[in-house]
DNA sequence: TTGACATTTGAACAACTGTTTAAATGTAAG
DNA sequence: CTTACATTTAAACAGTTGTTCAAATGTCAA
């Protein structure tokens, strides 16, 4: 399934996945992305741990959700983010890792 | 060495991380990186493959280039780019198939 | 209901980006 | 040196994007 000869992208599936790049694109967002990788966080765990407002956080998390980049889940006033599935999980983990070994 | 429990991102790593994705993130340079992913391709046939302008191509090859996502060879009055090194062409092709899975 | 806290939304603005057009540079052959 | 071809470069423009500030919405407890 990976071994194709040629890789070819058609012109809608150069968007879609353009899109998801440009996403992860901002440094700002990127660093959301990755702050809840792992541990879902509400919003405002978020800000503070970035040292963002929260009003930026919640724009650029509306963003990623489109994208199902990232899910929502309330629990009481508390909407808890977490980055969507596994394969989005282990695709940003993975770039990560790679730019962490230089 | 992908096993750490907590994905911590330095900012200068957030942002150097951020820069590749963003230059993946528009439509036209993805194409670009992709058609010469596995063959090294003249400017003017990127252009011609993608029916873009020679000017475009050459623009966002130098992009590319700046950032080690393409590298050039120049044999006589043409110059061939080529995706810089199997990284680069590991981690598009990955995210191609993903997207092409659905 | 009121009040306090958490999140979302909208408008506005500066900064950035992709594209086009035209001119310049590089390269090899006649 | 010219001529022709391939690529690069520069300036300029429209459209997009990240951020801030202020106001609105949602949620729960008293």
């Amino acid at each position: 399934m990976s071994k194709s000869k040629n890789i070819l992208l058609s012109a809608d599936h150069a968007v879609a996945l353009a899109d998801l790049f440009r996403l992860l694109g901002d440094p700002t967002r990127l660093k959301i992305v990755v702050s809840c990788l792992r541990t879902p966080l509400a919003v405002s765990d978020i800000a503070d741990r970035l040292g963002l407002s929260v009003s930026l956080v919640s724009h650029h998390l509306r963003l990623l959700k489109g994208a199902r980049l990232v899910r929502a889940d309330r629990h009481g006033k508390q909407v808890y983010y977490k980055a969507d599935d596994l394969h989005v999980r282990r695709m940003v983990e993975d770039m990560v890792n790679h730019i962490a070994e230089h």
